[in-house]
DNA sequence: CGGAATTATGGTCAAATGACCTTGTTGCGC
DNA sequence: GCGCAACAAGGTCATTTGACCATAATTCCG
């Protein structure tokens, strides 16, 4: 498992191999079944998460019952509750898995004092926090601007892999639509 | 003008006199009337914006030519549109004035290297940075989860300030909903 | 100060959307 | 392999929303 990991940060970030073994050394594998909980609302966030395979969503759940994804998290990126991670406070969302899932863990304390140590490691998770950013206010744009049509083709486009690994009523609930809308418009699509 | 930026900037930081001194060195002061534009879209953001006093908006203009409203920025805050400054790509965003609004600018190579020597800047840029990103999360679990009426409120209480200072029209563009369905609402509430 | 532009509100109507329910299918877990 | 739960899709209907238009009030700028 961890292989994978020392692959992928290797390939991203310019690290030392004393680097890449001494952030190794402090990760703890986990194993998600699917609908697995590694987060839930209400707890404070205390790890950093890197996904190795499988696939995570970040989710809440309003008081109407109504579920609303906020991030689909797959191979080869990184999740956490920021807000709660950074400040101790209780998480608003959950983090699930959507498949089973691979994932390492690093507790905060760990991954503060390798930030310290590992100056490239600080450069490269900044380079994370600003892509972030980025999308965020992506995503802001397309939920202002767009019909429904519009939000589920450019979800189509922008994650053109997660269509086949999502049930439909989760894509609803991460563009902010009813399935039924959703069903409508890829009925419509059909017809062409 | 200079005085007000150096209050604030020695209230939220524990800069030395000597870095509050070369910040504000290179700061440039502008004045910008209202409706005055900032950064026009298509063009790079070659800035950092601290706002003084005043009142910005951050915005997209669709095909269909309806406005989408990414941000307001009032007095003490600051502003840019990331991506296009971080990365030198034309931006996606206009920000223009709501207000006449006087502000200081920073060319980002002079910023650039005001954060390497002032670790004590880099740390606070860094938290205005977390910030950006609590709000924004935040930002797009209200526009999932929330009627009309819902999202009207949470702005309300939100920004308690910019109500009175904001044409209807742009609370609704930057709300994602129609005037019509706003003033609805507003009457709805007024006859409670 | 006065004309012009911006803004808020209301009416009307068509279209889009969601809530609720039913049905048939898929696929997961035991 | 089987049974049950989750899921997609469709029907119906009430409600919400937006587009378009007109009008009044306000604000701004020369």
């Amino acid at each position: 498992m961890l292989a994978e990991f020392q692959q992928y940060l290797s390939d991203h970030a310019n690290l030392t191999e004393d680097a890449l073994r001494e952030i190794s050394r402090l990760a703890v594998p986990a194993s998600i079944p699917r609908n697995g909980v590694l987060l839930e609302a209400g707890d404070t966030c205390r790890h950093k998460i890197f996904i190795i395979n499988g696939l995570l969503r970040t989710f809440s759940i309003t008081e109407d019952g109504n579920e609303h994804i906020l991030q689909f998290s797959p191979e080869r990126t990184w999740t956490l509750d920021v807000e709660s991670y950074d400040k101790h406070t209780p998480s608003q969302v959950s983090i699930a898995a959507v498949e089973p899932s691979n994932v390492l863990l690093w507790h905060k304390p760990d991954f503060d004092d390798l930030l310290l140590r590992f100056p490239e490691l600080k450069r490269f998770s900044e380079q994370l926090i600003s892509r972030n950013i980025y999308s965020s206010r992506n995503r802001i744009l397309t939920m202002l601007s767009g019909t429904p049509e519009e939000k589920y083709a450019d979800f189509v486009q922008t994650y053109p892999g997660f269509l086949a690994r999502l049930p439909l009523r989760m894509i609803a609930a991460y563009l902010g639509i009813s399935l039924k809308t959703l069903t409508r418009i890829r009925r419509a699509q059909l017809r062409r």
